[in-house]
DNA sequence: TTGAAAGCGCTAACAG
DNA sequence: CTGTTAGCGCTTTCAA
C-alpha cells in the first residue's frame, strides 16, 4: 500500500495530538466517544490505516500467529485452519500456515522461521519430541493439537470411546478376527487409537491383528489390505477415513465384498459418503478444534502463571455402509 | 520470542556500528567477507535475529505476500499453496494464507484485511470483477491465478486441449451424446472449460447436454446425476474430479455401470486412482503454478513499467478406468 | 570499508 | 480527557 497517510498527518489534520490518534484505536475508551468518532472519520476519508509494523515493532505484538501442520492437504487439516483462520480473524489476528512435510527436521526449521514473527504457535500433530515441545513453549505462547504433553495448553480430538464402541458392534455382529491398520508411527493420534483398540480387543479376550500404513496415505491402504486378507481378520479398524479408503480399494481389487466379506471403520469421517459403500467412521470436531486452539492461545502466557489448559473433544461413531 | 538482542547489543559485543550488523544481513557486499563472518558467528551465538518489524517499518517492506484462494478444503488449492510456500521460502518470503468461501463480498474483505500487511498478492480463483482486479492491482503487485485479466499478471491452468482431445476420445468411441457439468459459473475455469468443451463438440457437429453442479461439491454431483441418465447421455464430462465423483456415486446409485452403460471424465486429476474404476481425468500441474505465481510477483511492481505477464500451463488427458 | 546520526510510524508513560 | 516526550530496532544517507 502506497502514500497512506501517517498519524501524524491525520492529527495535524484534526487539530489534535497523534497520541489521541493512536488511542483512538488502540484504548478508545480513554477518549470522549465524540473525539474517537471525528478520528475514524477523518481516517476513512483520508485512508489511513494504522501501520501494522510501527505498532508491532513498539508493542512487540504482531497479531500474527503461526499455525504448523504436517500436511496441509491431508483432509483432516483443512477444516482445523478454516476455522483457526475463522477464530483469529474474529479476534483480529492474521494466522501464518506452515507445513512440515510429517518431518520432524522440517518442522523444527518452520517453527525457527515462524517464531520471531508471530505471537504464539499452535503446533498440530507435532512429530518432535516432547522436550523440544517444553523449550518451545517455554519460549512462546504454544498450543498443541493432538498432542498430550504437560504444562503446554492442547486440545486433543480423540477417538477413542468412539473406537471402543465400533469394536463393541464388530463383537456384537460375531467379527473375532478384527484388525487394526496403524498410521504415522510416531503421531500422536496413532499411539492413542493404538492404545484404544488394543484396549477394547482385550476387553473382549480378543487378540488384535496389528498392521502398519506408515505415511497414511491412499495407497498405504491399498498395501495393507493384501496383509489384512492374509491375516484372515473379517473385519477391520484403520487409523483414519484415507487408509480405510485404500483398504477398500484393495479388498476391492481382490474380489472381497464390502461389507459382506469384510467390514471396515474408517476415522475421521473425512470422507463419508463419498465412497461406496459409504465409509462407517468417526466424526470429530475438528471444526471447533480450530476454533478453540486459538481461543486457548490468547490465554497462553509462557512464564505469566499460565493457566495451562487440556480440552479434549470425543469423537462419534458414524455407523454407515461399510460395517453392515 | 522474548530476550532477542538486538543490533545495538551485538554490534557493541563487535565492538562495530549498529551499521555494519546491519550491513552484514542487508548488503553484505559492502564489507569485507571477514566481517560478515565476524557478525554472523556472533549473531548465533548470541541468538541474533532481526526484528522484521523494525526492518519493514523502515523499509516499507514486510517479506509477507498473501495468497487469496477460494476453499483450502478443495484438493485442487493444496498443491498450489503448499509450492507457494516452498517458493516463497526459498526468496526469504512469508505466506499468508486467505480462505473466501469462493464468496465475491468476502473476498473483497479478505483483501482489504490483507493488503496493508503484504507486500504483494496473488488471488486464485477470483470471483470478483475485473474491475475490481484490476483497481487492486493498480494499489499492490498482484498475481491472478487462474483469471485472465489484461494487465495483471497472471497464471492460467488450462484444460483447453486435454478436453478436446477428451471428447475426441468419445467420439472415436462411438459416443454421439455427451454431456459437460458445470462447475461454479462464475469461476474463469469454468467458462473457460465450458467454451473448450462446446467448440470441441461443434467441431464434431454435435450438440453437446449442458447441466450443472454449481457449488462444486460431491452431492452436487450425485444431484447432477440423475439428470445425466435422463439426458440420455453416454458419455460425460465433469468440471472436476470432485464433482466427476459425486456422478460416478450417483450412477452407480442408480445402478449403472462404469464405464459399461456410461463413461466419465474428471479434470483436475485431484482423485486418480482412489475412485473405482480409477477416474479418467486431466492432470494439471498445479505444483508449477503456485510457484510460477510467487516468481511472477517477486517481478511485478504496479506503475514501474511492469512487465505483466501471462503464463499458461496446458493440462494432460490420463485415460484410466472411466472412460472405457 | 566502516561509523555517526537521523529518523521510519507508532505507543506509552507522564503531565496537565 | 488530551498533549508532550521519548524511544521501539532497524536502515540509510553522509562522512570519514
Amino acid at each position: 500500500m502506497r502514500n497512506v497517510p501517517t498519524i501524524v498527518q491525520l492529527a495535524k489534520r484534526l487539530g489534535v495530538a497523534p497520541s489521541t490518534v493512536s488511542r483512538a484505536y488502540t484504548n478508545p475508551g480513554l477518549l470522549r466517544t465524540e473525539t474517537v468518532q471525528r478520528v475514524m472519520a477523518a481516517a476513512a476519508e483520508l485512508g489511513y490505516v494504522p501501520n501494522n509494523h510501527a505498532r508491532a515493532l513498539i508493542t512487540g505484538k504482531s497479531g500474527v500467529i503461526g499455525l504448523i501442520v504436517p500436511d496441509i492437504a491431508n483432509p483432516f487439516f483443512p477444516p482445523i485452519i478454516r476455522h483457526a483462520q475463522l477464530a483469529a480473524e474474529e479476534l483480529g489476528l492474521s494466522v501464518f500456515i506452515a507445513d512440515t512435510d510429517g518431518d520432524a527436521d522440517r518442522e523444527v526449521t518452520m517453527i525457527g522461521r515462524l517464531s520471531p514473527q508471530v505471537d504464539g504457535l499452535i503446533i498440530a500433530a507435532s512429530r518432535l519430541p516432547e522436550k523440544s515441545l517444553t523449550t518451545i513453549a517455554q519460549r512462546m505462547p504454544t498450543v498443541l493439537i493432538n498432542r498430550d504433553v504437560d504444562k503446554i495448553s492442547r486440545v486433543l480430538v480423540s477417538a477413542t470411546e468412539a473406537l471402543a464402541e465400533g469394536i463393541n458392534h464388530f463383537v456384537r455382529g460375531g467379527h473375532t478376527r478384527i484388525a487394526y491398520v496403524e498410521g504415522p508411527p510416531k503421531s500422536w493420534s496413532n499411539m492413542q487409537r493404538l492404545t484404544s483398540v488394543t484396549q477394547a480387543m482385550n476387553s473382549h479376550g480378543l487378540d488384535g491383528i496389528f498392521l502398519q500404513a506408515p505415511a497414511g496415505t491412499f495407497t498405504d491402504g491399498v498395501d495393507a489390505s493384501a496383509m489384512v486378507v492374509e491375516s484372515g481378520a473379517t473385519a477391520v479398524i484403520a487409523f483414519d477415513d484415507v487408509i480405510a479408503h485404500g483398504l477398500m480399494s484393495g479388498f476391492r481389487e481382490r474380489g472381497l465384498r464390502i461389507p459382506d466379506d469384510i467390514c471396515i471403520l474408517g476415522c475421521d469421517d473425512t470422507l463419508a459418503i463419498t465412497t461406496f459403500p459409504s465409509l462407517s467412521s468417526i466424526t470429530l470436531d475438528l471444526a471447533k478444534a480450530g476454533r478453540i486452539a486459538v481461543e486457548a492461545l490468547r490465554n497462553t502466557q509462557p512464564k505469566r502463571g499460565v493457566i495451562e489448559k487440556r480440552i479434549e473433544l470425543e469423537g462419534n461413531l458414524v455407523l454407515r455402509g461399510t460395517t453392515g
